[in-house]
DNA sequence: ATGCATCCATGCAACTCATTCATCGATCGA
DNA sequence: TCGATCGATGAATGAGTTGCATGGATGCAT
């Protein structure tokens, strides 16, 4: 069979143009040169080089094997380079998946530094998840989910990355657009707009609403942000985001926002890994830079 | 270093999943197997397959290697078909020297239909060589030469493949057109037409002129047939030619031909090759092609 | 023409390395 | 809980590779 070693030998055979030169750079005998010659001859059935005086010429045959290897064993080395550069945790693919919609917002001002930085990382970005954001991390589906919600599962390490505060969403003259904040009473009159996901993942509803045993109207729900947006500006509804998402847009979409009770809806994004690739440099780096990126924690905290 | 083996390993072991009847596939041990990843994974110093329960799930480094090996392997097997089909003869570069200008128009009528027979076999026409058709067939610069004179040495073989004879060209209306047959006095007033080669390799001197003792009013070099017998269609000399090659053009130029001498210059053009090759199938097959086309010794014989 | 340097081929001995056998622990389904 | 199956492991075996020594062939220089 055909093996690398091969590949090696006429590589350097044909460029050397004698065995005995072509050991040397192999750090090998002129004898064992021969000797593997003679056998890859006898294995695949044709002369690779015919004795031409005290020099050797290729055969077709052997032209076409040393093209071959020409072509493959650099390939080979670079392969192997990679693997070293993925063993070192330089290189790799970071799989990242959502659950909530304004954390792909969110991970995209996180996203951008780090493809800058780490241009050896291929990124992939997933939303969907058959048995859900922790199944897919423990199916090795994900590398990592971005998260509101840490379930603390043994083998998994959820990092807080992001604190924000959910606010509720009105427009300009909306009758509660001036309160300095609503019980969840006030909202039992209105028409709440929300993204398409169960019930029980909206904190409208889980923190706020439900523990009051109040309940909205009407319920609606919408895909984009835009939309919703548009929608509660024109006093369609009111609708209940991430403080800092609602301020990307204020200064397109006339609305305002209002807290959440006395103290706020306050909330935190995770970054949620397996604990095995606590030791991968590149999925380590995307943790720290995410902590550090402008409106984490530590962005907060000088605001606050 | 990464082998052959372990591309195949890596492959076979993603396909099918586990040791046991990976190695059932390549027709080894599931211990075989188990010490040569194991053994891998220390070689590139990390580890190319994580235990899950009781079968294995491929780390990102294992990932990339299986992927490489996905990629590679194949060409490895199709490498070795390719060799063999040389060793066979069926398959390689022919690579076709040329001495003379209607060389190249007679060759592609043998080229024509190879090309269509022989769809693994790469054609290569040259014309230009350091030293001569000779050495190039020697220095394997080149596989076959077609030439008119044959040069026998040791090691070379020349086989006559086309007999033709060399006639004179004359305009339509010019005052030898319709002479039975010219001698080399009549050409001392001409002016004569010729390819720009050595005076040596031109017949109308060696086998006519030379050996009279006549030599032309004038001697002036055309490279192309075109051109050349447009200028003896408007009577500005006369040329040398051989009178299959005149045929071709005696629909669209109005031109005479006058056989040279009476008994006329008989010529043939030889394929000449190394005797080594005399077994390569794809060679002799293009000799044997040549022998048998249109215009070729065989046909001319029934032709009378 | 002759000697010398250099090249490849080859036989044999030594050794490296992959494979196998036998066995163990772990896991999964019945 | 038992049995089947999977992968891991250690020791022994044997095939295959390597190196050494040597011989024959070739080309260059004297």
């Amino acid at each position: 069979m055909l093996e690398r070693t091969h590949l090696n030998l006429m590589r350097e055979l044909a460029r050397e143009g004698s065995l005995t030169s072509a050991a040397r750079k192999l750090g090998s005998s002129q004898s064992a040169l021969s000797h593997a010659v003679r056998k890859l001859e006898e294995q695949l059935g044709t002369k690779l080089w015919e004795r031409e005086g005290r020099s050797l010429r290729l055969t077709p045959a052997g032209a076409h094997l040393s093209a071959f290897a020409q072509r493959i064993a650099p390939q080979f080395e670079h392969a192997e380079h990679v693997i070293a550069q993925i063993a070192r945790g330089e290189r790799g693919t970071l799989r990242i998946g959502m659950e909530c919609h304004p954390c792909y917002r969110w991970i995209l001002r996180v996203i951008e530094p780090y493809v800058r930085t780490h241009r050896d990382v291929d990124l992939d970005v997933k939303q969907k998840f058959q048995f859900g954001g922790i199944g897919a991390l423990f199916a090795h589906e994900i590398d990592m989910l971005v998260t509101p919600d840490p379930l603390r599962r043994k083998g998994l390490r959820f990092e807080p990355v992001f604190d924000y505060e959910q606010v509720l969403v009105v427009s300009a003259d909306h009758a509660l657009a001036r309160r300095a904040y609503v019980v969840p009473a006030d909202l039992e009159p209105q028409t709440l707009i929300t993204y398409p996901v169960e019930v029980e993942r909206l904190d409208i509803f889980s923190q706020f609403l439900l523990p009051a045993g109040c309940t909205p109207k009407r319920h609606v729900t919408i895909e984009t942000t835009d939309i919703m947006l548009q929608l509660v500006a024109s006093g369609r509804g009111v609708a209940a985001l991430p403080r800092w998402l609602v301020k990307e847009y204020t200064s397109t979409i006339p609305v305002r926002v209002v807290r959440l009770g006395r103290h706020g809806v306050a909330k935190q994004i995770f970054l949620g890994t397996r604990v095995d690739d606590a030791a991968v440099d590149y999925i380590a780096a995307f943790i720290k830079l995410a902590r550090t990126t402008q409106g984490s924690r530590k962005a907060r905290a000088t605001r606050g």
